[in-house]
DNA sequence: ATTTAGTCTATTGATTTGGTGGACTAAAGA
DNA sequence: TCTTTAGTCCACCAAATCAATAGACTAAAT
C-alpha cells in the first residue's frame, strides 16, 4: 500500500494538475480543499519541489504550482519520489535494485513471477500521467 | 515491497513444495537451507498453519508439509494472509477495502488509476501458483 | 522416560509513519 | 521601508510496524 504521505501527495499534485495555468496555489488552499494535515503537506510539497515536479514563488500571491507538461509526468514516477520502489522484491526493482542474499539459483523462481508481476503494475502506473488524474 | 516476513514465507513454502509427498520437513531443515532465522520462520510456518497453507505433526519425525494441491495455491493468497492488502490504496482493495475520506468526488480519478493498476497486479498474482515456484 | 519437534506468549530494539512547533527568508504592496 | 503574506528549514514526537529473540509448554515417537 502507498503510505498516507503518497496519498496526500497524489491528491495535491491532481489538484495543481487542475489549477494549472491560473497562477501559484497557496499550501493553505490546498489543505484546506484536499482535507491534509496543513504542515505535512507543507513537507510533502517541498519534496515534491525537490523531485523537480512542483515549482514555487514566495510571498504574497504565491504558492505552488506545476512547470511541467502533465502528460509527461507518470504516476510511477510520481510513487518511486514519494515511497520508493514499486516492485515487490528488492531483487526485481528497477530502480531501488538490491540484491536478495542467499538467492544462489541461478534462475530463481521466486524472482520470475515477481518480474513478471512488476512489469504489469508498472505497464499502468509508467503510461499513467497527470492528466489521468482530472 | 513485500516485509521480509512474507519473503521468508515464500521461500519457506516453495521449499516445502518441492519436498512434498516426502513427509515433514522440520523447521530447523527449512531455517538452514533457505536462511532463515529459526524463530522467526517458527512464527512464519504457524502462521502458514493457521491460513491453512501448511499442516504440521509433532514429535520425532514430524515437521511441515503442504497438505493443498500446490496448483490450486495461488500466491496472492498467500501474500494477503501475511502482509495484507496487494492494491496501493484502501479504497480499491478488494479484500482490505476500507473508504478513503474526503474522496466525495462521485468518480476519483485516482481511484481508477489504482482500480486499474490493481487488476494487472492481480491477473499475474492471481494465476500464479506455488507450481510456478519450483 | 527420554528425546524430538512443533506451539504459545512475551518482550525487545530499531525503524518508519504520520505528524507538530517554531524560527527564518523571500517577495509584494502600501 | 515596514508590514503582511507565503514558502523554507530544522528539530522533535508518539505510535505503529518490523524483524527478530527468549523461554516455557505440549504432543508424538521410541
Amino acid at each position: 500500500m502507498l503510505s498516507k504521505k503518497n496519498q496526500y501527495a497524489l491528491k495535491a499534485i491532481s489538484y495543481l494538475t487542475k489549477k494549472m495555468g491560473k497562477g501559484p496555489v497557496s499550501i493553505v488552499e490546498i489543505a484546506e480543499k484536499k482535507k491534509i494535515p496543513l504542515k505535512f503537506l507543507e513537507a510533502i510539497l517541498l519534496e515534491l519541489k525537490k523531485n523537480d515536479f512542483l515549482d514555487s514563488k514566495k510571498g504574497k500571491g504565491g504558492g505552488y504550482y506545476l512547470h511541467k507538461d502533465p502528460g509527461t509526468v507518470s504516476i510511477a514516477s510520481i510513487i518511486r519520489a514519494i515511497d520508493g520502489p514499486i516492485a515487490l522484491l528488492p531483487c526485481v526493482s528497477l530502480n531501488f535494485y538490491a540484491k536478495c542474499e542467499d538467492c544462489h539459483e541461478k534462475s530463481c523462481k521466486i524472482k520470475k513471477v515477481f518480474i513478471e508481476t512488476r512489469d504489469a503494475t508498472l505497464k499502468v502506473l509508467e503510461n499513467k500521467t497527470l492528466l489521468d488524474l482530472i
